[in-house]
DNA sequence: TCTGGGGTCCTAGGACCC
DNA sequence: TCTGGGGTCCTAGGACCC
């Protein structure tokens, strides 16, 4: 890990809200609610008036009477996301996206370039601001998650360096909701304990988080409260699934109904798979039903495809197989998503010659490092030209 | 808090392989 | 013949994130 402060957390504020009130003076300064059946997003006039993303229009509608509503634009927001990320390669080469209005960056080797990362972080704010018109928090720290934690803490608008000897300091007082992977469920847990701060968690050794949270989320919580984390910031990730899905209402539904829906879906998903260049073998059919349980089925191809008819064809496969549960339950959302994408096609292009011997195993070790080993888990193409396919590394 | 649409990662059992 | 150890893949569920 090191010991220097490199990593930027940049996370635009209340991003389409935001965006739509960049594009409509009259909604600027004033609270703005996109999305009718549910908040997609609330400016910060909303949230001072308790409106949150992810709850029912009725309900924030009634919290904030004056907002106003306006639907999704995703084409504006994916344009902004894309002009955003455009500034922060230009910062560094070094990004990792998280979603579609945040991300990691590491400025380490800019310090005799561009300056200290707070100056580099300083600069990044303003001109998002001036060319793309949107305000954006960063926080600036050590490591990943105390900079994903200080930009947390300083939105809106905000700019925030945890400096290496305060770290604990600055973490231990946050309640646990504030880390990294810790949710309702994992709150609820902890505060049967009797635990609310990070530094609660700290004085915990690991067993007892394991045996309370499960050995994947205690290690990790240990790990986050003791204030390691060695993770870098990754370069070139990809998604690994696509999906779409739609939401019924109460029904009943036909099972003819929902095959229509279904090839609708698949239909969405395929064609964005095949803009993006991407195959894929594992179908998941996504159910919820009417007492809000969830169920998955799933099944695997035996090649990777983006063709809508094989795709289609196992999907309908799914529903017919989950008509019974569907019949029981009352189904209230469809989905599909496609996973296993794209392995097999990964083409890396090297700059030395594909050849046994120590510079080939130190570049497997760099891909590794670099996209995890799940990314050689099927081999990976070497080649010195773009679009020449190399054999397969052993594996 | 009564619920949209898009994702990630982890766990666990069973099948199957050497 | 009824038995080890190690590994991958598939399926399903669950928690979490924006």
């Amino acid at each position: 890990m090191s010991s220097e402060v490199t990593i930027l957390h940049a996370d635009l504020d209340a991003f389409y809200a935001s965006v739509e009130q960049r594009d409509d003076p009259r909604l600027r300064g004033r609270p703005v609610i996109v999305g009718g059946g549910v908040v997609l997003a609330c400016s910060y006039e909303a949230k001072a008036r308790g409106v949150r993303s992810a709850m029912g229009g009725r309900q924030a509608r009634r919290l904030c009477p004056d907002a106003l509503v306006v639907p999704p634009r995703m084409a504006a927001y994916t344009a902004a996301s894309r002009a955003v990320f455009e500034i922060f390669r230009h910062t560094t080469p070094l990004v990792e996206g998280l979603s579609i209005d945040e991300a990691f960056l590491d400025v380490g080797g800019l310090r005799r370039l561009a300056g200290a990362p707070t100056a580099v972080a300083a600069a990044l704010r303003e001109r998002v601001r001036r060319e793309v018109g949107l305000p954006i928090t960063v926080g600036v720290a050590r490591t990943k998650f105390l900079a994903k934690v200080a930009s947390g803490v300083a939105k809106p608008d905000g700019l925030l360096m945890v400096e290496p000897e305060r770290e604990l300091a600055f973490l231990h007082p946050l309640p646990v909701e504030r880390l990294w992977g810790v949710g309702p469920v994992t709150a609820a847990r902890l505060r049967e304990r009797g635990i609310r701060t990070v530094g609660q968690v700290a004085r915990l050794d690991e067993p007892a988080l394991v045996s309370l949270l499960g050995g994947g989320a205690g290690r990790h919580l240990h790990a986050l409260a003791h204030n390691r984390d060695p993770r870098a910031v990754q370069v070139g990730r990809r998604r690994s699934s696509m999906g779409a899905q739609h939401a019924l209402g109460r029904g009943p539904h036909s099972p003819a109904d929902l095959d229509a829906v279904l090839a609708g879906l698949v239909d969405r998903v395929t064609g964005r798979m095949r803009a993006a260049r991407r195959t894929g073998r594992t179908v998941t059919l996504r159910l919820r039903f009417a007492d809000y349980t969830r169920a998955t089925r799933s099944h695997t191809l035996d090649e990777p495809t983006a063709q809508t008819g094989p795709l289609r064809a196992a999907a309908g496969d799914l529903l017919r197989a989950a008509l019974p549960l569907i019949a029981e339950r009352g189904v209230t959302l469809l989905g599909v998503s496609v996973g296993n994408l794209g392995s097999g096609h990964t083409q890396l292009t090297l700059p030395f010659a594909a050849e046994p011997g120590p510079a080939l195993d130190a570049a497997v070790d760099a891909v590794r490092d670099r996209f995890g080993s799940r990314a050689l888990t099927r081999g990976v193409l070497l080649g010195r030209d773009p679009g020449v396919e190399m054999p397969r590394l052993p594996d």
